[in-house]
RNA sequence: GUGAGCGUGGCCAAGUUGGUUAAGGCGCCAGGUUGUGGCCCUGGAGAUCGAGGGUUCGAAUCCCUUCGCUCACCCCA
């Protein structure tokens, strides 16, 4: 055992996974710039209150699960524990809100958050996200949830959920939160302390408590839908339409209200049919107020984010991961150091043809096919001092076990 | 932050009423054709039993602490 291993929440990842990963990310990618969003990477870290200022001082995230330190300067950073922040202060800074609106962007990028490891949730992990800013028509609402939809599609994670709501907006929260107190407030004395809590200081938050005391109060409780602006419902109303014209299925669940402050309007998520709740793989909302709490001109916005690890094991568990079809690979065996240093040149010759080469371990042939076998190469080229006498080379192809003897000029030819 | 289970070579893993050199399998390296793979055979390297401390003549096997892993709660992607 090594004395060092990786930190608590972390891991290595291990070629055979990375292979799954990237291909999920792909997909991801793919999708998203068909749908017309632009890559975009942002700082791993921020300015400490850039998160209080959005995420919410509030928020489980930004109390009990950021990275926080000062940096050798004294200012305060913290590990981005999600990426919307981060886009939206690009945004601004970059001047992209000066560009043609409404911009779209994806991006895919590891995030931190100090939570106890379990199942589907480590202490760092990767996100693939979109943000929409400078839109605030239902259908792009509609358009973000249905790329959210085409990218669990892809992996076959076609009994999903999709759990949608409406939290209203600046102008309608107030009066609904209101309402959410006095429904509650004859029951304050037997909720739990955090309900309490909740109540008092995120009082959304209840509706998604799983107390026992709070459950059988939720049917019954105001419903966020009922309290909207007229604006805000036909906001609503119009995103329903939107996704029953695109045929995507969705619940209407008066209790989904998200762990994140900068909610406005539309929230989602999408939850696998056994664990519901659980292990939500994909979240997401509109955040009309957030551009304009870092300063910028009022700019709707709305994005989702993905966990890539909670995608990974359950795509793995399909088994609806494309691996892409075995490149031609070479090992570039050897046999005796005139032909060692030959073969150096040939394997680099076969890489600027295009084909993918290895020079062989510095062991016996048998070894170096052995090695071939292991790491799937598609064919062996073998030089020993008949070959180099007779500026030829040995190719095989390991697959059929078949070899034959040519020049180097037909070898380039043949495998390129 | 709370609760439960677990931690033996790179991986899987036997071994617990404490007692000589800690099984086995996979993988790795070598040899089996002085230039040939994938199967097979033989041999070899590799752990002091997560770490630290304690009990004991003696501990992987008992006790304490600690780190880590897994799962659940909380919360989230």
């Amino acid at each position: 055992m090594t004395s060092f291993q990786a930190p608590r929440g972390t891991t290595d990842i291990l070629p055979d996974d990375q292979r799954d990963r990237l291909a999920v990310q792909r997909v991801c990618a793919n999708l998203a710039e068909k749908f017309g969003y632009a890559p975009i990477l942002t700082p791993t870290f921020e300015d400490s209150d850039l998160f209080l200022r959005t995420t919410g001082e509030s928020t489980d995230i930004v109390q009990k699960e950021t990275y926080t330190f000062d940096d050798r300067g004294g200012h305060s950073l913290t590990l981005r524990p999600e990426g919307t922040p981060g886009v939206c202060r690009a945004y601004l800074e970059r001047g992209l809100h000066n560009t043609p609106q409404p911009v779209r962007l994806y991006y895919i990028m590891p995030m931190y958050r100090f939570e106890r490891p379990q199942a589907g949730r480590f202490r760092e992990f990767w996100q693939f996200g979109v943000e929409a800013l400078g839109d605030s028509d239902p259908a792009i609402d509609a358009e973000v949830i249905e790329l959210a939809w085409r990218v669990l599609e892809s992996f076959g994670m076609t009994d999903v959920t999709l759990l949608v709501n409406s939290i209203g907006d600046a102008e309608s929260r107030p009066a609904y939160l209101d309402a959410l107190r006095d429904y509650f407030a004859p029951h304050a004395d037997s909720l739990s302390p955090d309900d309490q809590r909740r109540l008092r200081e995120n009082t959304l938050r209840v509706l998604d408590s799983k107390d026992e005391e709070v459950q059988p109060l939720l049917p019954d409780a105001p419903k966020s839908i009922d309290y909207l602006s007229d604006e805000s419902k036909e906001h609503w109303n119009s995103l329903l339409q939107s996704l029953d014209a695109l045929g995507i299925r969705y619940e209407i669940d008066h209790t989904l209200v998200r762990g994140l402050d900068y909610y406005t309007r539309t929230v989602f998520e999408f939850v696998p049919p056994d664990a519901r709740r659980q292990s939500t793989i994909l979240a997401g909302g509109r955040y009309d107020g957030l551009i304009e709490e870092l300063g910028g001109q009022p700019t709707p916005g709305i994005g989702f984010a993905m966990g890539i690890e909670r995608v990974v094991a359950e795509a793995k568990k399909r088994g609806t991961l494309t691996s892409p079809d075995r490149r031609t690979t070479v090992l570039v065996a050897h046999i005796g150091d005139a032909a060692k240093a030959s073969g150096l040149r040939l394997a680099s010759e076969l890489r600027r043809a295009g084909i993918a080469a290895v020079l062989g371990p510095p062991r016996g042939l048998r070894s170096q096919l052995r090695y071939a076998t292991s790491i799937d190469a598609t064919h062996a080229v073998i030089i020993g001092d008949d070959e180099i006498a007779n500026d030829t080379v040995v190719l095989r192809d390991l697959s059929q076990g078949e070899q034959s003897e040519m020049s180097r000029g037909s070898l380039l030819e043949l495998l390129g």
